[in-house]
DNA sequence: CTTATTTCCGTACCCAAGTACGGAGTCAAT
DNA sequence: ATTGACTCCGTACTTGGGTACGGAAATAAG
């Protein structure tokens, strides 16, 4: 009896939870982004809070513009390690957080004009977007 | 003689004024961003200017963050009639950049902790960076 | 005219980030 | 013990956004 110890999630619980598909936990396994949890008392892997964690993490920076290359750089300041190592990673990493702040806020400018263009409606109505977008000058 | 009326440029110098690759106009006109002109007199294909304007306008949209689905779609909503459409659609894109930047400037507060903390020297290296962004709701 | 560039076109390849498939094995409930 | 759901694993396919290749035809330059 003794109802094996299970403790931990499954995979399909962890891919629920998380909001992504199993085989994306496989993938990322794959490719090392997720450590692939022993399987102590059968032979289903059971997951951790930190795997999940892990996951959601992936996704979030995901969704900021980080490949999955940056994303593993980025879980790899997590991981103790030298100091000095880890200090000099987050630098890097730290300047290229500004410079995508810089990029969006670019951007986020450009889109405010569009809209607002637009709202002033107006005239001609060669949307004042399409407009935009079309001028020259790149 | 009579210099055949050459009007418009070729693909070449399309791509080079629009600063892409030929490969790439050639690409457009595959998915149908781009329409193919006739070739009226010999058998090499004219430009005109508004299929630069287009190449140009594809570009600046894509460094808005759009994809060339939803330039496509830019694209259709041009004939100035849809300026609605076409605003919300800027909307929806503004309202995601800026979701983008409130988590970069979280991700960017979190480095520079770890960045700080590291040069204490001192210990751990404890990250708050997973925990910065591994919150829940995604 | 000859030679050198371009163009044209189809096809194939590339990378990132997954998705899908299918045959086993495992586990819990009936 | 059989069913049904889930897991494991390898392999193959997909999508987006291009790039590269290579042979043939057209055009431009000398």
């Amino acid at each position: 009896m003794l109802k094996s110890i299970t403790s931990g999630i499954t995979v399909g619980q962890l891919a629920q939870t998380a909001g992504v598909n199993v085989e994306t936990i496989r993938y990322y396994q794959r490719i090392k982004l997720l450590p692939l949890p022993k399987r102590d008392y059968g032979s289903i892997r059971r997951y951790s809070f930190s795997d999940l964690k892990r996951v959601r993490f992936i996704r979030r920076a995901q969704a900021l513009g980080f490949s999955l290359d940056e994303v593993a750089l980025l879980l790899g300041l997590s991981d103790g390690k030298h100091c000095a190592e880890t200090k000099a990673l987050a630098e890097r990493k730290l300047a290229m957080v500004e410079e995508k702040i810089t990029d969006l806020v670019a951007i986020q400018g450009a889109l405010k004009g569009l809209v607002t263009q637009c709202s002033k409606g107006s005239r001609g109505c060669g949307c004042p977007i399409i407009d935009t977008l079309a001028q020259n000058e790149t």
